[in-house]
DNA sequence: CTTGACTCCGTAGTCGTCTACAGGGTGTAA
DNA sequence: TTACACCCTGTAGACGACTACGGAGTCAAG
């Protein structure tokens, strides 16, 4: 197999993008890489800017994009895209990271003043986080 | 089938805790729910205070529990149950929800600022958004 | 020529929490 | 009697993002 340094398999892609081979070859069949050039005997050759475009996805991963965004991300990172829907979609991503915000704050504080309550000794009973889960709370 | 006022049958159990038929049979299988006695044709009936006991599953979760850790609350409440182990159930959920709110905070600055940077107007070509998903951003 | 690492494909399994059938039996009211 | 709502079981599907596996072919080094 000859590998010269404008290409490279996917074992090495991997390891230069920090991701599984499995990984890879998912992300080919979801649309998020491109089928590569294979050798004679099937084996698929990346040209090195793969590592680039899966270090794209990493970061929208870590984000908080799902790959369904992150496939339409690419598309709009093309000379076409649009930039009103690059923002677009960062702004709907944004009000969704702040909805999930919040709704773990209340998570949060309801959790924290029952742990504040509960010395945690003793016996179950009286328990202020047991009470607690069994008696309707008023908004519910 | 005779349904006094003591017991009823699955669809009035879900009608009344605001829960689906199927739910609840899914509850029974995971353990959350003990297998109620059943009528001569097979029918569950169960006593009235299994909707406190589905109230005290739909609050737990509301806070934050998976259903195993439900599973584990409910063993806790029973007499035998340990208020340590509730308090320590408590702030490991506790930690998990701020370690959750604190990354997706982590995703929001990142994002906020992305967008604060983008015009959303004109060509992707040079959109502040792709550039910084097309670049290693450092600590990565 | 053998070994061992690598690759291929296709399929199936994992996690958690339901939700939806299909194909029956049961209960009740008109 | 007929209609209809309800109940039963067992199985499969849904979501998202992988991850694993079996069985086979390929490549480079010793």
């Amino acid at each position: 197999m000859r590998t010269d340094d404008t290409t490279m398999t996917i074992g090495r892609l991997a390891r230069a993008a920090r991701l599984g081979v499995e990984t890879i070859r998912f992300y080919e069949r979801e649309g998020l890489l491109a089928a590569p050039d294979r050798t004679a005997s099937g084996y698929r050759l990346y040209p090195p800017d793969t590592v680039e475009r899966l270090g794209f996805i990493r970061r929208a991963k870590g984000l908080g994009f799902s790959l369904a965004e992150v496939r339409e991300l690419l598309g709009l990172a093309e000379p076409r895209g649009s930039r009103a829907r690059v923002k677009e979609l960062t702004e709907h991503k944004l009000a969704e990271i702040e909805r999930r915000i919040d709704e773990l704050h209340r998570m949060r504080e309801a959790l924290a003043e029952l742990n504040r309550q509960c010395s945690g000794h003793g016996p179950v009973e009286g328990c202020p986080i047991i009470e607690a889960l069994n008696e309707e709370s008023g908004h519910e």
